[in-house]
DNA sequence: TAGTAATCCTAGTAATTACTTGGATATACT
DNA sequence: AGTATATCCAAGTAATTACTAGGATTACTA
């Protein structure tokens, strides 16, 4: 299993047609390993699926783990893109509200991602060589920013640091789990509103 | 990849002298996830670690997701058997500290796995060859007896379908993470103090 | 103690897969 | 137009790895 641990894309494309390989390479990872899982994700259907030479893939990347670093990247980047436009509307909003509306919408970015986002959580191995070392060392935590931004929005007073940590945890790994992993039985829009419920009592307190 | 998709131990071991190495390549399976992740456990490696020959391992085991599986459900059985002893001697306790010793026991329980529980988390991918389809659908939900156990005794009240859906979810995935994945700079003793003054408001109301 | 079944191991094989080589083709530049 | 450079690809290779065949060894049984 002879590996790079560079991570980073070898070169960056120049030239348009390039930039459309590029894109075409992530596209197609994207699509393979949503259909065939992080095992079954292989560097030569990668290429296959983009309509590109293998050889073109080991241009723009030092291996396998670079590209899906890169399709998670890109994920983050869309999840987050998304979130703030949608949360742009939450503003008016009464604080009674605001919560439920927030986590709502966390969620539906989520979902719009749940594909490619059960595959990242279940079977994309957690590693430094997927993962640049200085970025966030937790998984749950990519979206970190994500509830930053609308923490400031909704939480009341500054929270302990202790706090802000479950907080942070609680809704992304709450909202992930119900996106990736639907229980059986249960309606998310009534999931979601009892753990709005809940974060209320715990940012308002008693 | 070809891969077998039968789970269970293609035979039982019979003899005292087939228990033993049935055990034992357990036992190294166990020793080669932790120092060498998932991808890096072989089964060659496991069956050297074990000090017996590679194919006493396809003796017991169709292939290497049967043996990953059987080490998850031994690490689970260790977990509960332990958290069943620890959490008898909370019977005496009062409400008010029950909750949060709770917590610590299950912590404990967890932490005493966490290079296992790390590889488990991180690494092994979640899929119908490494868990039997039977079992709970959800990885975070396979300690959910042991919540069970200790929700009857810790719980004022009858809970909402949602609500215990959420609180399973949350206590779990909070201790998980903060075993695996402990947040720097913050105190796993200080983050369970205040998970458990959160939880006593949500499940004894404001 | 002989026969039978269980257990184990050595030495492979076949298939997969990450990655390279060397040259062809397209693009940019002057 | 002509040259340099960027981009692409077909056809490999070398290493890994899951898994097996066939026979040797050990333990039960009568």
């Amino acid at each position: 299993m002879p590996q790079a641990f560079e991570l980073q894309a070898k070169k960056l494309p120049k030239q348009a047609r390039s930039k459309a390989t590029f894109d075409a390479l992530i596209e197609a990872c994207t699509l393979v390993l949503q259909s065939h899982g992080y095992a079954g994700t292989t560097t030569n259907h990668i290429a296959d699926t983009a309509g590109v030479g293998i050889a073109s893939l080991y241009e723009y990347f030092p291996g396998k783990d670079a590209i899906v670093a890169k399709v998670i990247e890109r994920m983050n980047e869309r999840v987050l893109t998304n979130l703030a436009k949608r949360a742009f509307n939450l503003r008016e909003l009464p604080k009674e509200e605001l919560m439920q509306a927030w986590l709502e919408q966390i969620y539906r970015c989520l979902l719009e991602e749940q594909p490619l986002l059960r595959v990242i959580s279940y079977e994309v191995p957690y590693s430094e060589q997927v993962l640049n070392s200085h970025e966030m060392p937790q998984r749950l935590l990519q979206f970190s920013e994500l509830l930053e931004y609308g923490a400031m929005e909704v939480l009341p007073q500054k929270q302990s640091k202790e706090s802000m940590y479950l907080i942070v945890n609680l809704v992304v790994s709450s909202l992930t789990q119900l996106v990736v992993n639907p229980p059986p039985g249960l309606d998310a829009q009534a999931v979601i509103e009892e753990l709005s419920k809940k974060m209320n009592q715990w940012v308002f307190g008693p």
